[in-house]
DNA sequence: CACGTTCCTTGACCTGGCGCAACGACGCGG
DNA sequence: CCGCGTCGTTGCGCCAGGTCAAGGAACGTG
């Protein structure tokens, strides 16, 4: 059906031992799709019937709350899988994972799970690692959103994101997609207005540089500090 | 080595479709724990060398923020499997479980996991949902963390506690282990003056019902409303 | 190139809830 | 049953950061 070539997966963890000839098999088996920026690849709410994998891009992952809030529950960086509900044992989405540049999606229909891993016992042990790693960072979250200030929450998201997505420009990294003030709001837990504040704030210090929709890191070491509270 | 009756654990979902005999094999190869109140079954950055299933009781999972700051990670339930440090893929345990209330904690060794799990696959498949669930709930946490008031927030975790370790008590629902203002402040990102001044309000309109180390909801739907956000 | 839209910045103001402090109450051990 | 340690309550001042407001800069589109 979709006819990808194996080596563009063949390195990613989920498929560790697994033999080449069952990849290709579950890669014939899956569908791939181009998803704009800007576009969701499903909608919080809806009947999960598939499981996806992230080839290329990168996507938001969005919940909105009953009063209309948005927030970003995690970004999804290639290689990761996502829309998982059949792990999360319900039968719908619990977010919506919106491409923040164009993307390109992997996706197996849930019914096929089980068969996939009778074949391939590894998958599920893969799968679990998976998730095990973003339980540990929804904890690390967790516990910044609890105990630090806002500077610090901002800091540590920069950080994240340049070692997620950063590419070398310059002497510095950039965030390697397009990123509002507002997503780094809702990535973080306060309002535009404050990120934006901040933001101004290091690129006086030589910190940072940003500009609509772009973030370069210039001082990694320096906000590293901020992020470790030393003021 | 334990002699664990299966019946204690027949029913958990983690044990699901597993033979009698291979359930009593793994019971066989376990080991039991009795936890008194207020210690720890290991501690963070300890090297990881078994997993654990919790009996009876409850614990706390601490994390210590690098300066010190203390913060609850979750609430460990009858049950629950915990310092699955295997799955995290980490050598270290993230963090500390604390008993609140006197505990009966089983163990394995983590060399154990690959055999068992060569034995019956259904082992991994359970305790990927196990953690499935557990990842959904911290992502829950983290948006009321960053979009819910201290007062919402409280009232979450009360609600939460209550349908947890709820145990009647006349016409309410009184938390089955020992809490202290502090644990609540630790779970909600918060100060144990602010759960004070809150839950005395609560008291005063008749929500719930305090007392040293104690707590029981008299009126579920208020706090339920509040955490709706209705007013 | 004009116009609309989206994104960013900055200022002024206001308030939730944190920090500090003092005190009261329960319960345990001697 | 007395003293001390833990736990809870409450008042007060202060400030980080949210809200409201206004305007500017980059981009896309007809």
């Amino acid at each position: 059906m979709a006819g990808i070539d194996r080596s563009l997966v063949r390195a990613l963890p989920l498929f560790a031992r697994m033999s080449d000839a069952d990849l290709d098999r579950m890669l014939d088996q899956a569908t791939v799709r181009r998803v704009p920026a800007g576009e969701a690849v499903f909608e919080q709410g809806q009947k999960a019937t598939a499981f996806f994998l992230l080839l290329h891009g990168r996507l938001k992952v969005m919940q909105v709350t009953p009063d209309g809030q948005q927030i970003i529950v995690r970004m999804v960086h290639p290689g990761d899988i996502f829309g998982f509900a059949k792990a999360l044992q319900r039968d719908d989405y619990p977010g919506t994972p919106v491409a923040a540049a164009e993307s390109l999606v992997l996706s197996w229909p849930d019914t096929l799970w089980e068969e996939l891993v009778e074949k391939n016992p590894n998958l599920v042990v893969n799968a679990m690692q998976s998730m095990g790693q973003r339980l540990q960072e929804a904890h690390v979250r967790i516990r910044e959103m609890a105990t630090e200030a806002v500077e610090r929450r901002v800091a540590h998201a920069v950080l994240r994101l340049a070692e997620k997505a950063g590419k070398p420009d310059g002497d510095g990294v950039r965030i390697d997609f397009p990123i509002t003030r507002q997503d780094i709001a809702e990535m973080t837990g306060t309002t535009l207005h404050t990120v934006s504040r901040i933001l101004s704030g290091w690129e006086a210090r030589g910190f940072v540089e940003g500009g609509r929709q772009k973030l370069v890191v210039r001082d990694r070491g320096a906000l590293a500090t901020l992020a470790k509270g030393g003021e």
